[in-house]
DNA sequence: ACGTCGTTGTCAACAGCGTTGACAACAGCC
DNA sequence: GGCTGTTGTCAACGCTGTTGACAACGACGT
């Protein structure tokens, strides 16, 4: 066998095709090896282990939020908004990976870019500081958190989502109405339009709620 | 060895207090057997597999999230928030329930026990079905989908987790200032208190934006 | 052109995981 | 007492991520 020569580039790029193709469970470092045509362990030349693979590989789908935002005076509202959205969309564009990447540990520069481009529209809504940061939160955890839910209809075909709605709400509907009748009575709108204007219209009250708290 | 006497809901005890006192990542089948000092595959006997006694343990989990609920004059907003408080414990004492609960339909009576409740709240507030229905999704997908993202450094102790808590916030504090001004900015108030108080913090303004749409 | 050195792919192996099939001890019943 | 079905025990399989020793490679100074 003649060596193959590898990089991180390439590397995330082949796992990146695997999840893809064959979804996350498929992605093992000895499928990855062989996809790569080298053995397994060649990874581990490049990554320290495959926490730190998956970090590049989320990397990577994070790259395209920021990039090309609209300039300031369209509004901090907007912004956001166009922000989350993206986040959204790449995350559910590759629906496999948004439940394998961790969130949490890996702080990757395009994170810090995120980050920024919020809390700074944030502070030119002329929200403090502290509050600018508890605003930060809540947007991301709606905005990653519903996406994670989100993906796994994501993955299946826009046809086969909306069946899959469709069956939602006859399961809802067809719910005995002496003991859930308030389920009953909201089945025809549960699940109803697309999860993308579920995910809008919880940021959008969202957004009124950290401009208004209390209603104010 | 004597032999001991098991059975389903034995196990789940055990199993509840494995991941209880340890994470997740300690219940292992092995770990399960000496805890319940017998041999791990004596499991076998009584769930098919893993996966179907994470289930058996997400229904415990489930079915206290709306019993013995304070009563309706405790005020709408003080029950539904009770109830996203409760489905979010449960769910992060158990990571993969997240996972369960994302193919909702064919699920436990506990499940549309919530959404009932929810939507009757929402009907209390005065909420138009329609409008309730959209409540409940935007509540559901802040609820769940951020109980999914803490999950991960939820299941790595109290102790561990503020030590990261405090790297992180230390993280952003030592970024470029010149590259990421609002971030620094920010930075002191970052991943402040616990992430309970954040998934409140959200819920509450969320709740503020849906009881008063554009602020009005 | 040669030797050297750090980098990187190869290989065998380890510990741990969920799970299976054969076996044996037990309980209940006629 | 003997049979039968249930259930705990034990060894083992195939899979996973990962490690350490070894060897082939590219780049370098002389």
């Amino acid at each position: 066998m003649s060596r193959v020569a590898l990089s991180r580039n390439s590397i995330v790029d082949t796992t990146l095709r695997i999840i893809e193709t064959s979804g996350t469970e498929a992605l093992t470092m000895r499928s990855l090896g062989q996809a790569l045509g080298t053995d397994p362990t060649a990874v581990y030349r490049h990554f320290r282990d495959k926490a730190e693979l998956l970090r590049a590989v989320s990397d990577r789908l994070l790259g395209t939020v920021t990039s090309d935002l609209p300039p300031d005076d369209a509004g901090w509202r907007a912004i956001v908004i166009d922000v989350c959205k993206r986040l959204r969309a790449a995350l559910l564009s590759q629906p496999q990976l948004a439940r394998a990447v961790q969130f949490a540990p890996p702080l990757q520069p395009t994170e810090f870019s995120i980050t920024e481009t919020l809390l700074r529209q944030f502070r030119l809504a002329g929200i403090a500081p502290a509050h600018a940061a508890m605003a930060y939160h809540s947007v991301i955890e709606l905005t990653v958190g519903s996406a994670t839910i989100d993906a796994a209809l994501h993955s299946l075909g826009p046809t086969e989502r909306s069946q899959q709605y469709f069956r939602w709400r006859a399961v809802y509907a067809a719910v005995d109405p002496v003991v859930y009748p308030d389920t009953v009575a909201a089945a025809p709108h549960l699940y109803r339009g697309t999860a993308d204007d579920r995910f809008v219209h919880a940021l959008d009250r969202l957004l009124d709620g950290l401009e208004h708290p209390g209603g104010a």
